[in-house]
DNA sequence: ATGAAAGCGCTAACAG
DNA sequence: CTGTTAGCGCTTTCAT
């Protein structure tokens, strides 16, 4: 910076106001900084500057994995929000299990990250109070109902209601949910398919699904094997749900004729001509933008009370659940 | 740091060894250290620790899209190898375009990672050399053919060729290729195409697709309307083949009886039964990994004589080429 | 717009 | 293992 300030003429504070774009600066002296740091090669160390100022203009986002679309929609959303003001987008993936989650958090933290965006499961037994130290944070998707972490998710239980209605609706009385792992997510998933069922009088079946397509493959051809094949099958997640059109296929059963099969979370895979798969659409890109607005606002006031925001699924009908769009 | 000294009743650089976990320390102070630091709620800063030591245990990875597969995969691969070195990963993404393609990569840089992957198409405009000002790079998919920049790809010309020579065996003729945009890996993969063709004398087709699904889907309905459709569509990528189906499907087309189609990059979509699609597999993963040990040789020693790594695809045969496999 | 002074929280090098 | 000295490259504050 003292070099840029002696090639340019002007002195080390006025670079270090040009270089941040702060202050008045006349454009005379703007241009002269500008052109000196373009001649000489010069980068701002945004480590020394981040250590200075103590704060990096940067927000940390874990999400539980990078091949589930849902997630990568998450920071799409968090990233039409927090680009335009100015922040970079720090990312920690793989969060599977308690201990690579906190050593994501933990990553985060250690480069001061000004917030934090937790997209994945978090466990019960995490000291997630402690483990963020203070940092704002903002979960998206589930709720750990921490003091000073706002919430952002979606109406599972609503949107797994309606699924199941429409399913109801379609003259199925055999549904079964194909559950996922022990979430928040699934918990009310699984409430609005036993809700719905309750109010016609229906018995309410689970099995479980894993969340996987091998998982939900398995689940289909083991009430297959031992006969107990529902007329209708709702999915924790469209993987679940490919994993059950999979082994329908495999054993000839047709869709939805023989058995009608709805997901949630319609990813891309669930448009395609062949998959045609009906979904909930959490709106996991307004998810994410909703939860990084939130998290700038308590950047800004730390002090500002606890929100929790719910978003509104929608119920996407395709052939894997109707007879009348075509299959 | 001096806080947890005098709290553990040891030196403040005794301190920093335990934290950093390097040198020579007794088994009881460690442990007096760690105690007092976790009494305190102590974190280490990354930031002045990066700054003091020069470096910052952190290296960049460029990805064109978070939503392609191919990508995801290349950043699995470049975990697979980073994490267990106590490398931390520093994510640029949507770099669609020169400007944000720059802005990335200025801010890997500008956050000091000690190297930079890039894995997206490299504008010949960009003056790469002068942006990456000596950072240690890898390039996956492209190659610059920059000095000091290693570059790890798959074998896109031998992928396309066998793609093409396996759709010739099927009894095709008419073959066309629905290509994507200007980039190496287009150019390469095309060249496959053009190669098995005239190996068969057979005349060559190339319209546009646009890497996308719906640029697979207008390719196709084009011919279609203009009467032009081949009996087998070999495409840019999966997203274009998979639009290629839809196309197919709405038209009523069987496949692979009226139209075999053929995709790149062989993504979790192709082995889904409705789409079951022949993809060429480019092993993503592997040159993830392969790409990010060389990017951490390069980092050791920069002198390092530049490399350039090719890695062999592998045709996965499934119905949408082929009559033996259901359909 | 400048200059001076202080400091962010750590690592590095070396003698002891 | 400790203590000392030096410094990483910047921001902040305040007086001028």
């Amino acid at each position: 910076m003292a070099d840029v300030a002696r090639e340019a003429g002007v002195s080390r504070q006025l670079v270090s106001l040009v270089m941040r774009d702060v202050g008045y600066v006349s454009d005379e002296k703007r241009g002269l900084v500008l052109r000196a740091a373009e001649r000489l090669g010069y980068r701002r160390n945004v480590l020394a500057a981040s250590l200075a100022a103590r704060r990096t203009n940067s927000i940390g986002l874990t999400i539980f994995d990078l091949h589930n679309q849902v997630y990568a929609d998450f920071a799409d959303g968090v990233l039409d929000v927090i680009q335009p003001a100015g922040f970079q987008l720090l990312l920690s993936t793989n969060n599977r299990d308690r201990e690579s989650l906190t050593a994501g958090i933990e990553s985060l933290i250690g480069l001061r990250a000004d917030g934090v965006l937790l997209a994945t499961h978090i466990p019960d037994q995490l000291d997630l109070a402690r483990l963020l130290a203070g940092t704002p944070t903002v979960t998206i998707g589930e709720d750990p109902r921490i003091d000073r972490v706002d919430a952002v998710h979606g109406d599972d239980r609503l949107g797994s209601y309606q699924a199941t209605k429409h399913l109801i609706g379609q003259g199925h009385r055999d549904i079964v949910y194909i559950a996922g792992p022990a979430t928040q997510q699934n918990t009310a998933r699984r409430a609005g398919y036993a809700e719905a069922m309750s109010e016609e009088s229906l018995p309410t079946r689970v099995v479980d699904g894993d969340a996987s397509e091998t998982g939900g493959e398995r689940a289909l051809l083991k009430m297959r094997r031992s006969g107990m094949l529902p007329t209708a099958v709702l999915c924790y997640n469209d993987s679940t749900a490919i994993g059950a059109l999979t082994c329908a296929q495999r054993e000839r059963l047709r869709v939805p004729h023989d058995l009608a099969v709805v997901g949630y979370d319609n990813t891309r895979p669930a448009a395609y001509p062949g998959v045609d798969l009906t979904s909930v659409d959490p709106q996991a890109r307004a998810m994410g933008a909703n939860a990084a607005a939130l998290l700038l606002d308590r950047i800004a006031d730390p002090t500002l009370a606890d929100q929790t925001l719910t978003l509104a699924p929608q119920l996407i009908i395709r052939g894997s659940s109707s007879f009348y769009r075509g299959r």
